[in-house]
DNA sequence: GCTTGACATAGTGTTAACTACAGATGTTAG
DNA sequence: CTAACATCTGTAGTTAACACTATGTCAAGC
């Protein structure tokens, strides 16, 4: 598989596929004789991990610290189960701050909904 | 209220306060005839709202936009309503990619768990 | 009244995560 | 074979959201 198809297979520009192999988000891909890389299945699992995390916004370089415990052998798991517990909390409060955020806008929509029907803006609790 | 007990009140540094300021995120803060920043509840339920937003990761020129508006009196509150619509789309789909990503999280480190107790890795579904 | 420390503005620096070339090399259709 | 196109490496540029620095002013304690 070419960048061109796992660019459009994963959504992410060839430059970004290369940027993150090169700061070792992923592992280095296959090449061909001539230097074309050639994906294979497992590389683009790895893709598509990379891609998964960032799009929730854990660090580029957690992947890179993720990747290189991988590739030390097995010793590394507790390493690395630690690294992903962290990572969980972290997501644990996004997604926390994501909930109550949403809320807000929640309330200032409808409120804004029953300004539009009855000519009346009230905010019934701190808001601005 | 100075911006010394601004800062220690929302945990925001006195630098991101005045920026927030300065971009036209929060409405300029009152001052005292020397020109020190005295905030008012009001500033204060500002600054609250702009942290709210950005710790949810809604970008500084969407609460700047949303300032613009409602600087504008009443007429806005439609094209508010229709702003605050595309941000909770947004916030909807990075809790999805948050809770996603969660779950990957989660299935590894089960395993990792479950390698560290009984010596096998087993990866029963797609996973590096 | 003088030092000291907080606050002011203005401008520059930093960091993360891409993104956009440039110039060279490889590939393919006719 | 050659034109046209894809991919390569390496480097430089961009953007968002602050953080830092320099320099000047003001207010409070002694």
């Amino acid at each position: 598989m070419n960048i061109a198809v796992v660019s459009k297979k994963f959504d992410l520009s060839q430059d970004t596929l290369r940027y993150y192999e090169r700061v070792g988000m992923i592992p280095p891909v296959n090449r061909t004789p001539s230097g074309i890389r050639d994906y294979t299945e497992e590389n683009c699992k790895w893709v598509e991990l990379a891609k998964c995390m960032r799009s929730a916004g854990l660090p580029v370089e957690v992947m890179i610290e993720y990747l290189k415990l991988t590739q030390q052998g097995e010793e590394t798991i507790p390493a690395r189960r630690e690294l992903l517990l962290e990572q969980r909390e972290q997501l644990l409060a996004q997604k926390a701050a994501v909930e109550s955020t949403l809320d807000r806008l929640n309330f200032k929509i409808e409120r804004y909904e029953i300004a539009m029907e009855t000519g009346v803006l009230s905010w019934d609790r701190e808001e601005v």
